[in-house]
DNA sequence: GAGCAACTAGGTAGAAATACCTGATTTTAA
DNA sequence: TTAAAATCAGGTATTTCTACCTAGTTGCTC
């Protein structure tokens, strides 16, 4: 066992009880990696970071209580040089550029390869950054959450508001846009989906991990 | 501890490393549950559950060497009374025939929450089947939750085919009735559910899992 | 047989969604 | 600096959905 200075300090945040718990028991046997604390909800995470400083922290998008979309931006403003490694039930390039852009430094999809995770844990925090390239591949290669749908970030902000029981004219009003303008969002969608009305939207959403 | 004779001997086929190892860890904390082996593939699968009998397999359909759909025929075959829980990435109404077909006592999506496995691997083992409208229920009951849908048959058959995207008059003459005798099962359906449209419904009926 | 729940279905309105268009401005990428 | 994509939004027509009514039939139970 080395000494606990030299190893890199890692958190996870995931909802999902099954895949923290087997995240914990395979880095648990990692011994240049010290798993600080694991939680299941955003603010949870909040509460525990505070006390216990980790290099590394493993983020999953869709949690209760606070998502990992939100808690991201506060947590980095609070930990610049924290690298954070987002997990997402779904893998897009839109989704990647968004995480990106709110800081992270990684992106894998969640049911990637135990090996994957554990580079990207280990290059984040050596290089700063895990190569998008491998992480690429590892999308091809995961036919399961292989798309082809590439959503606009427009879109995906409407598909979002779908989700949420919202009619045209209340996402307009939320999004400060014509409810004509949502509806060719709608149609735009509904191409790309091969779905048929806003059932159909909603249900490939779901089914395909969007906003669970 | 209890005896060994009691609990319910379990093994876990699962190739996804994080996954398998979640499920294990979680599954040596249940006391009435004795988890005799878990293994990566098919093949493996096969040989070590000819030297350690079981009464609950919890099978992946995707995996290498050999998937759970080529050998949960064999192992029916060697076991006839063995209950087969499967897993999969993708959960669907004809995936779910499928394997029913196969022989299999339940399907569930691997997202699952642990509640939802464990109650599915207790009831296969009791009762001999597993829906998840029933843990619905029992959840219910448990946690006396203010939900009380209690749908009746012909509301179910509606919440399905709304499931599939269909409007209320291809509902209409799927069912032989009046496309208003179905928006009337809508009203009281979205009555029920606390929903205003046909999302809602939607939104409801997948995230508690009635048809994925 | 009275009461009840479930299933059926019609009337009328208005709201919302869908299917076709059109074209503008802005952003992004080649 | 073009070309392409994304975003915005209006027109018109049709379909679908939602809301709020009423009301008959069946089947079950007390």
């Amino acid at each position: 066992m080395r000494n606990n200075e030299e190893r890199i300090r890692v958190a996870i945040a995931e909802d999902h009880q099954i895949l923290r718990q087997g995240i914990v028991a395979l880095l648990e046997d990692e011994e240049n990696l010290n798993l600080v604390f694991d939680v299941g909800d955003g603010l949870e995470l909040i509460e525990k970071i505070k006390e216990n400083p980790v290099d590394v922290l493993i983020l999953d998008l869709n949690m209760p209580k606070m998502d990992g979309e939100t808690c991201l931006p506060i947590i980095l403003k609070l930990y610049p040089n924290l690298k954070i490694v987002v997990l997402s039930a779904y893998f897009s390039e839109p989704i990647l550029n968004f995480v990106l852009e709110l800081g992270a430094t990684c992106f894998l999809p969640k049911l990637s390869d135990f090996s994957v995770l554990l580079d990207a844990i280990v290059s984040v925090h050596q290089k700063g950054f895990y190569s998008i390239e491998e992480s690429k591949k590892e999308k091809r290669l995961n036919l399961e959450l292989e798309m082809k749908e590439n959503f606009t970030p427009r879109e995906l902000e409407i598909l979002k508001l779908l989700c949420e029981e919202k009619t045209s004219k209340e996402i307009a009003e939320a999004l400060f846009i014509s409810h004509r303008t949502v509806e060719g969002h709608k149609l735009r969608i509904m191409e790309k989906t091969k779905t048929t009305n806003t059932s159909g939207i909603v249900i490939f959403a779901l089914r395909n991990g969007y906003f669970r």
